[in-house]
Parts: C-alpha cells; sequence; structure tokens
RNA sequence: GGGCGAUUAGCUCAGUCGGUUAGAGCGCCUGCCUCACAUGCAGGAGGUCGAUGGUUCGAGUCCAUUAUCGCCCACCA
C-alpha cells in the first residue's frame, strides 16, 4: 500500500464526515442499554457562523462524546440551533430594506413566513460548519426552538408559571431599544463607560426670584419631569421641600420633595425627577405621588408630551434644550462626566429607561432552587471559582422581563377578552374567553425573549412535556460545556427551569472554558478585524490541527491567546503521526497479523513503551474526566512524539534491519509491539484528531473491525507496568544523550562515529550497556564500545560524568580543549552550586530535626551523588592542560 | 463602589498535596537532506517565578500588603 509522505486533510475529511453520518454513527439509542452521556449542544444562533469561540465549545463538546461513545456509554450530543429572536429579525429586516420594504409593509404574517423562508434558505450555515468540525452530533435528533415540540414545552412553562402567580404583566421601567423597538431584560444591556456631561440647570422657585440648581446627564429628560429631589437630611436645602419650582421650557410648576433615595454629595444634591424615563425616578415617583410623563414614542422621539420639542430625536431634543436652556440663561455649567451607558446587547444602540407594561417572571422562589443545587453539589461548576459568580448574580436577581415587542419568536400565549378583559392563560390557544365564554378574544401581541426557550432546551429537546424515553434516558444531562458570558443568560436559567419542572437539575456538570482572544490578548470581533476565521485555518491547516490546537490551549481558568503559529505548528503533528505510522505499516512485512504479547519475550525497551503506554492512557482518562484538555492533549503530544517517535520507534530499527548486530531474532516481537503501541495510541488520539485517526485506522484495523470511533477504548494493563525496564530505559537514555551532547557541543560530524570508553565499577550499569550496545551504537553514532573499570582517561578525552559511570570520548585531534574546558566547567559550576544547596539544608540542624525521615534520606543521597560526580568532574578538568 | 482572574524563558503558557537540579511549544543559535517524516533529526543558549513582608526545616506553590494589567457586576441623577 503506498502512502503520501505527508498529511493532506483534504483528502480525508469529508471522505469521513459522511461515512460516519451516512452509517449513522453519531446516533444514540435509548434502548441500546449502554449507560447515558449526554451533551446538549449551546444552540448557535440560526443566524451564526462559525467562529473561533463555536470552534472551542464545539471540539470540547465532541472530545467528551467521543470519549465517552468509545469508553462504551450511550453517547448522545443533542444538536439544534436557536431561532434567536431578535438578531433573526434584524437579519431579515435589514433584506427587506434593500428591497425598500419594512416589516410593517409585510405585515406580522408575512413578515414571519419570510423569516422562516430565510431560515430555510440561508440560515443554519453552521450545521454544516460544525459537519466541518468533526462534530458527532445525533442530527437525526437535530432541534430547533421554534419548531413545534419545543412551542409546546414553551406554552406549558408559561400556562405553568402564570397560573402559579410566577408570571405577571407589570407596568414599569424597562430597558428599550428604540431601534429594535422592544423591551430587553437587565442582562440584555450592556453598558460602557462613555463620557457624557453633567448639565447643571437653573429651576427657578415659584413665586420668587430664586432659583435651584439640579445637575443632570440626560437633560432632554426634564421634559418629563415632576419633580425635584433632595436628601432630608441636607441643611442645605432643608427649606425648600414643599415648596414648588417652575420646569423651565414647559413652564409646569413641579414639587421639590426629600428622599433618602438622594446622595447629598452628588452634583448640587438636588434631583430633577422623571419617573418616567429613569428607574429611580419611578420609584421616587411612587412614593411621593408624582404621575409619570412619558416623553418618547418607541423610536426615540420626542412625542406630543413634549411641547415644541415633539418630533425631534432624543439626541436632537438634547441639543436643542441645551441650546434653549443657554439662551434663557438657565444653564449654569456644563462639566465633563464619565458614565455608563446602556446599549443593545444585540444592535449596540443606546437603550432608553422606558415606561411599558410587560410580562415578567417573578424569579426569587426559583433562584432560590437554582442555589441550592449547586450549594448542595447536584451541580458542580468546573472550574469552581465560577459559582462564585453564578451565586453573586442568583443572590441579587431581579424579575426577569420576558416580553419582546417582535414578530420572530414564541407569541405570548396569554388571550384578552375584549368584552370582560379577562386574560386566559393556557398550553392550547383558547376560543373563548375563560371567564365569560366570550368569542371576542385576542392574543397578546408580543413574543417572549429568545432566552425563555432556550431555558428548557435541555429537557425540551427531549421531548418534554411528553414523558418520552429519551427524556427518560438522558435527563440529566452529563455535563454543559460553553462560556462565561452565558451563565446568567443561559446556564442559570437552565438550572432553574429543569428543576422546577422536571425537579432534578439539567446537568451534573457545568464546564465553563475560557474566551478566545487574538495575539495581542484583545477580544475577538469582526469590527476589530482581529478575527481568526476557523473556517480558513481548517481549509489551510486541516481540521485536526485546528482541534488540537484548541485542546492544548484550552487550560482552566485563562483566557485563550491564539495565534496562527501555534495551529501551523500541530499541523505538524499530524504529519508525524502520519509519518509514524507510515513507517511501521512499511516494515511489518508480508503476512503479519496481530497477537497476543508474551511478557517473556519482551525486551527491556518494548517493556518500556508498554509501559509507557500504560501510563498514557491513565494520564488521559484521567485529564479528560477533570475536562484537563490541555493535559490531555499534552500527554498524547508528548507520548506520541517524544516517547514512541524519537526512541522507541528508533531503537525497533536496529532490530528490524541490523542483522550484523544479531538483534534480528526479536524483529518479530518488535513488530508486534510497534503495531499495538500505535492501535493504542492513534486510538487515544481519536477524540481529540478524528480524522487523521479514522484515515490511519482503516490502514491498520483488523478485517473484522469497525470504525475507529466506535472502537473500544484504550484500557492501561497492569500486566504491562514495567518499572525497573522503565528505570533502565532513563539510564540508556542519558547514556545516549551523554554522548550526542559532547558530540554536539565538540561538533563532531555526524558521519564521524567515534570510539567511547565507559568507566564503571557497578555490574548492573555495565551489564545494561553490554546488553544495549548495538542500540547505543546506532542512536549515539558510536564507533566501538570499551567497557573499563580501571580506564585511565587521556587528556584528549571528552568526558562526561554520571552517578557510577563515566563515559570517556578519545577525540585525539579532533578535540578542542578551550571547548572542553569552558563545557567541563559549566558543569563543575552547576554541580557546586546544587551541591551547596544540598549541603546547607543538610547543616541545618532545624530540616534534620523536623523534615520527614525520607526527605532527609533523599538529600543524603542525593549530597553523596553529587559530591562524588563533582569530584570526578574535577579530576577530568585537571587533565585538560 | 463591589467581585474575580492574571503576573514563571524573547513570545504563548503548564506547574497536582509545599519536598530531587522550575517544564513545554514557538522563536533564536550550531550541526545535519541519516533509507517514516526538512511539516524532519541532534545539540545549545535563555528564568533572582511582579514587589515586599510573613508562616514553615523547606515557598513558584500557603498567608498578608502592594504594583501593574484584564474581566464581570452595580439604579448615584
Amino acid at each position: 500500500m503506498e502512502i503520501p509522505s505527508s498529511y493532506d486533510p483534504k483528502q480525508v475529511e469529508d471522505k469521513w464526515y459522511r461515512v460516519w453520518e451516512q452509517g449513522n454513527y453519531f446516533h444514540a439509542r435509548e434502548d441500546d442499554g449502554k449507560e447515558p452521556y449526554c451533551i446538549v449542544i449551546p444552540p448557535p444562533n440560526v443566524t451564526g457562523n462559525l467562529h473561533m469561540g463555536h470552534a472551542l465549545n464545539n471540539t470540547l463538546q465532541d472530545i467528551l462524546i467521543r470519549w465517552q461513545r468509545m469508553m462504551g456509554k450511550s453517547a448522545l450530543w443533542m444538536p439544534g440551533m436557536d431561532h434567536a429572536g431578535i438578531a433573526t429579525q434584524n437579519v431579515v429586516e435589514r433584506l427587506l430594506k434593500e428591497e425598500g420594504k419594512t416589516k410593517d409593509d409585510l405585515g406580522r404574517e408575512k413578515f414571519e413566513k419570510r423569516v422562516w423562508e430565510w431560515k430555510e434558505q440561508s440560515g443554519g450555515n453552521i450545521q454544516n460548519q460544525l459537519r466541518r468540525l468533526g462534530c458527532s452530533c445525533d442530527w437525526e435528533r437535530e432541534r430547533f426552538t421554534l419548531d413545534k415540540g419545543l412551542s409546546r414545552a414553551v406554552h406549558t412553562v408559561f400556562a405553568t408559571l402564570y397560573k402559579e402567580g410566577l408570571i405577571y404583566q407589570g407596568y414599569r421601567i424597562i430597558n428599550w431599544c428604540p431601534r429594535c423597538e422592544t423591551a430587553l431584560s437587565d442582562i440584555e444591556t450592556e453598558y460602557r463607560d462613555l463620557e457624557g456631561h453633567l448639565w447643571h440647570i437653573r429651576y427657578p422657585i415659584a413665586g420668587t426670584k430664586d432659583f435651584i440648581v439640579v445637575a443632570t446627564t440626560r437633560p432632554e429628560t426634564m421634559l418629563g419631569d415632576t419633580g425635584v429631589a433632595v436628601n432630608p437630611d441636607d441643611e442645605r436645602y432643608r427649606d425648600l421641600v414643599g415648596k414648588m419650582v417652575i420646569l423651565p421650557l414647559m413652564n409646569r410648576e413641579i414639587p421639590v420633595f426629600a428622599d433618602h433615595f438622594v446622595d447629598r454629595e452628588f452634583g448640587t444634591g438636588l434631583v430633577k425627577v422623571t419617573p418616567a424615563h429613569d428607574p429611580n425616578d419611578f420609584d421616587m415617583g411612587k412614593r411621593h405621588n408624582l404621575g409619570e410623563i412619558n416623553i418618547l414614542d418607541k423610536n426615540g422621539f420626542i412625542n406630543e408630551n413634549g411641547g415644541p420639542y415633539k418630533g425631534l430625536s432624543r439626541f436632537d431634543a438634547r441639543a436643542k434644550v441645551v441650546e434653549d436652556l443657554e439662551k434663557l440663561g438657565l444653564l449654569v455649567k456644563i462639566e465633563k462626566h464619565m458614565h455608563a451607558v446602556g446599549h443593545c446587547y444585540r444592535c449596540h444602540t443606546i437603550i432608553e429607561p422606558y415606561l411599558s407594561k410587560q410580562w415578567f417572571v417573578k424569579i426569587k422562589p426559583l433562584a432560590e432552587e437554582g442555589i441550592r443545587a449547586v450549594e448542595d453539589g447536584r451541580i458542580r461548576f468546573v472550574p469552581k471559582n465560577w459559582e462564585k459568580t453564578y451565586f453573586e448574580w442568583m443572590y441579587n436577581i431581579r424579575d426577569w422581563c420576558i416580553s419582546r415587542q417582535l414578530w420572530w419568536g414564541h407569541r405570548i400565549p396569554a388571550f384578552y377578552c375584549n368584552d370582560c378583559e379577562h386574560i386566559t392563560v393556557q398550553v392550547d390557544d383558547p376560543s373563548e374567553c375563560g371567564k365569560c365564554k366570550s368569542k371576542n378574544i385576542r392574543q397578546d401581541e408580543d413574543v417572549l425573549d429568545t432566552w425563555f426557550s432556550s431555558g428548557l432546551w435541555p429537557f425540551s429537546t427531549l421531548g418534554w412535556p411528553e414523558k418520552t424515553p429519551a427524556l427518560e434516558k438522558y435527563y440529566p444531562t452529563s455535563v454543559l460545556v460553553t462560556a462565561f458570558d452565558i451563565i446568567f443568560f443561559w446556564v442559570a436559567r437552565m438550572i432553574m427551569m429543569g428543576l422546577k419542572f422536571m425537579g432534578d437539575v439539567p446537568f451534573r456538570d457545568v464546564y465553563i472554558h475560557a474566551l478566545i482572544r487574538d495575539e495581542s490578548g484583545a477580544k475577538m470581533s469582526k469590527s476589530k478585524g482581529n478575527v481568526i476565521d476557523p473556517l480558513i485555518m481548517m481549509e489551510q491547516y486541516g481540521t485536526d490541527a485546528l482541534r488540537f490546537t484548541l485542546a492544548m490551549l484550552a487550560a482552566q481558568g485563562r483566557d485563550i491567546i491564539l495565534s496562527e503559529k501555534r495551529i501551523e505548528g500541530y499541523r505538524t503533528f499530524c504529519n508525524k503521526i502520519w509519518n509514524a505510522t507510515r513507517f511501521i505499516l512499511m516494515n511489518l512485512g508480508d503476512g503479519f497479523s496481530e497477537r497476543q504479547l508474551a511478557a517473556e519475550e519482551l525486551e527491556t525497551f518494548d517493556r518500556w513503551i508498554l509501559h509507557r503506554l500504560n501510563e498514557a492512557i491513565r494520564a488521559t482518562d484521567a485529564a479528560l474526566a477533570e475536562y484537563k484538555f490541555n493535559d490531555a492533549a499534552h500527554a498524547m503530544y508528548s507520548f506520541w512524539w517524544h516517547e514512541f517517535c524519537d526512541w522507541y520507534i528508533e531503537l525497533t530499527k536496529q532490530r528490524l534491519y541490523d542483522k550484523d548486530a544479531g538483534a534480528g531474532k526479536s524483529s518479530d516481537t518488535a513488530r508486534q509491539v510497534l503495531f499495538h503501541v500505535l492501535r493504542k495510541s492513534t486510538q487515544l488520539l481519536h477524540p481529540l484528531m478524528p480524522f487523521i485517526t479514522e484515515e490511519l485506522w482503516e490502514k491498520i484495523k483488523g478485517e473484522e473491525e469497525g470504525l475507529i470511533m466506535i472502537s473500544r477504548w484504550p484500557e492501561p494493563r497492569p500486566e504491562f507496568d514495567f518499572a525497573s525496564e522503565s528505570a533502565e530505559t532513563a539510564l540508556f537514555q542519558e547514556i545516549v544523550y551523554r554522548i550526542r551532547n559532547i558530540r554536539g557541543e565538540m561538533n563532531v560530524p555526524p558521519d564521524k562515529k567515534a570510539p567511547v570508553v565507559f568507566k564503571t565499577a557497578s555490574d548492573a550499569v555495565a551489564s545494561i550497556i553490554r546488553r544495549e550496545e548495538v542500540h547505543i551504537k546506532a542512536l549515539a553514532r558510536v564507533e566501538s564500545i570499551t567497557i573499563d573499570a580501571n580506564y585511565a582517561p587521556a587528556n584528549t578525552d571528552a568526558s562526561a560524568v554520571m552517578t557510577d559511570l563515566e563515559i570517556f570520548i578519545p577525540l585525539k585531534s579532533l578535540i578542542d580543549f578551550d571547548k572542553e574546558r569552558a563545557r567541563i566547567d559549566k558543569e563543575i559550576e552547576k554541580m557546586k552550586g546544587d551541591l551547596g544547596r544540598v549541603e546547607q539544608k543538610l547543616n541545618n540542624e532545624s530540616f534534620i530535626g523536623k523534615a520527614p525521615a525520607d526527605v532527609i534520606e533523599r538529600e543524603k543521597a542525593k549530597r553523596n551523588e553529587m559530591a562524588e560526580i563533582l569530584s570526578k568532574l574535577e579530576a577530568s578538568r585537571a587533565k585538560l592542560v
């Protein structure tokens, strides 16, 4: 079989994904009798395109799912998309605008139809992008937050909460986006520090020539002022309380009143009060019966309540108000002022606090359960410190505004009676008023917050409110994998809803992974143009290289700084694996068949690599179990490259090729071990690098065997734990390294083989050297080996000192005395330093008195060893004259 | 104003329960196209672990203070 000498992802990725998907290998069956393992995908927006955050998020989930699937679990990765109310409506409105139309031109029904059409044609790109990433989602079960079943779940939840009084209508200040023309919840408002101004404005006191001065950051709101507040303890203004002031521009008399809310230190200590446009003012207005004057329409333009300013945008109105105040001499001063201004999280327009009637969820009772579930460990955050963030928010949670003035979403299942005004709420749309039976009813115009339906995702996707086998088997799900930025939006709400409606947590673990930043540490965003596009990376370096990079960087508790270089680097790892496999296949020989390995036939290095394989399996399992993806990736990388390739494969070459060395007799064992380790370590790598491993597996699997993705996950084999052979191998490796070091430092050309003399009094060391002579010769490029306990080195010998062993390379005319002296001096200096530190410790009486005996023994042994090495080094140094 | 995190090699980062001589990748320097791989091989240089103080026989690791940077939350107009 001819295998190309470098790995080409393009040849394999699409091919294997098709095989997997068409072969139904991602499908998990409720009746398979296996232990369930389930992850629900954080549903990407239907408008979404795969960015690096998705790539990370989904790579990690796929690693877990593939790992668990190979471990024999019934591994279900539930995929789907979110209808993304505002985002999607915005996209379609933009398209309409290009046609010169607005949504109102179409009307609600046609607009909705239009959005569905858009969804069918251009929505859901991301599903195929996830396929490119190799995600092993159970696509058969794919759900959409607006599909029929999920809508039923939404209605059921709404009706239940309404009946229990946990959903109610309220008339209050909410966050309003004048561009999206909808209410937003508190967490959909992003605060940004902006430099604004603090305008100091005179309000004349009624019936006098005096003024008071109020300070405001939003002067246009004065059009809706209905009072001025002072702190009751503020001596300066005690006499003012109860008096009336004239509201300039509007020429309305408004009262001055006292309220503890007012901060005496801020501004002038006098606050203009606009109950319809500020939540605090609203509260004060309620306390003091001020009345509310709404001066804005839904687009943020001044309405008829703004008198002469009617028709101006809120920004123009601000300018005009300030200008007019100045003309009237009522503007005292303007200060620069930094303050946090709320913006719409979807379109980034400045939001307005706006008085309106909305639906709310009374969230405290739900939150209490949610807090308890994390406190008592039914849900575990990984890393744990995110629990604090969660608690902090949950303790201070405020009622959730769930109505949106949009057309795209779950229409609120509340029906108003036109005759008796009763509100009927039930799961199925009613045909008559639940109270007076009138048929003259109308449905609420608003839709629900997108996050209302995504909050039900872990059970609605499994079939709830029906009692399906899937729900029975896979709920609670095993783990939720997400980034911290949606803990409030999504994670907390799933927890609350799951507890409420399923009576159990929605997932056992919440793994919070990092955010991805660019090379300079900035958050990746399209507007900054610093995006690394995962699709381009996959195209360029292969999906497995990208996946491996992301896993390698996914250390807990830290953001990921991604650079293209890194991905390029792990492409070489793919190539390394590819070539290692190629080498092994080229050397198996005709008619090779795998057989059981017997302990007796194994040589030292066979035992060593089998032992290391066991350790690699253990390390990988342990790392993945704790969501330490970087540790898992690192364990595999160093095992593959620095143990299997650098050492074991190199060592087998003598056994495979070097007949003169008489090592040929063990070549069959070597082939068996190579093949065995190759198979196991390829499987180990599969969850991280699904494509290349599936491709290679095809070349190494048995005829009866199926795909690697459903093969059995490697298990450590205790009978292959060989501690003493591992120690011998470490000694062997150091010998080779020492010789190579001398060669490298002395610039001995690679084709120049050197004779080496080993001086040792240890029979054990001598026998290992004798036994591995062939390998030492090959790996260190040694011409001849002499073992001589009494060797008297010449001054032209380069030397290295180890415990119980000195190595001499007679370089003769090749020696560079200066270099050799410098090399030995460096070692002496280092050894002196290390020895000094150990001796200091051992001379410290309290160390001897208090440290555990084994630590002291270790230090003593270390001292003796180092002292011996040092004296030998000095002896070598003395000869270099 | 609260809270969280970071600070270790030129860069990006690991470092478990405090205990051998603090590691990796990339980059850099030297030598090699050695029959799996130049997307490679071998060797090398490079670190007072942000600062100060403390606990301890022993601190990159624990505690306190501090500096710098970053993030989240918050109704001071």
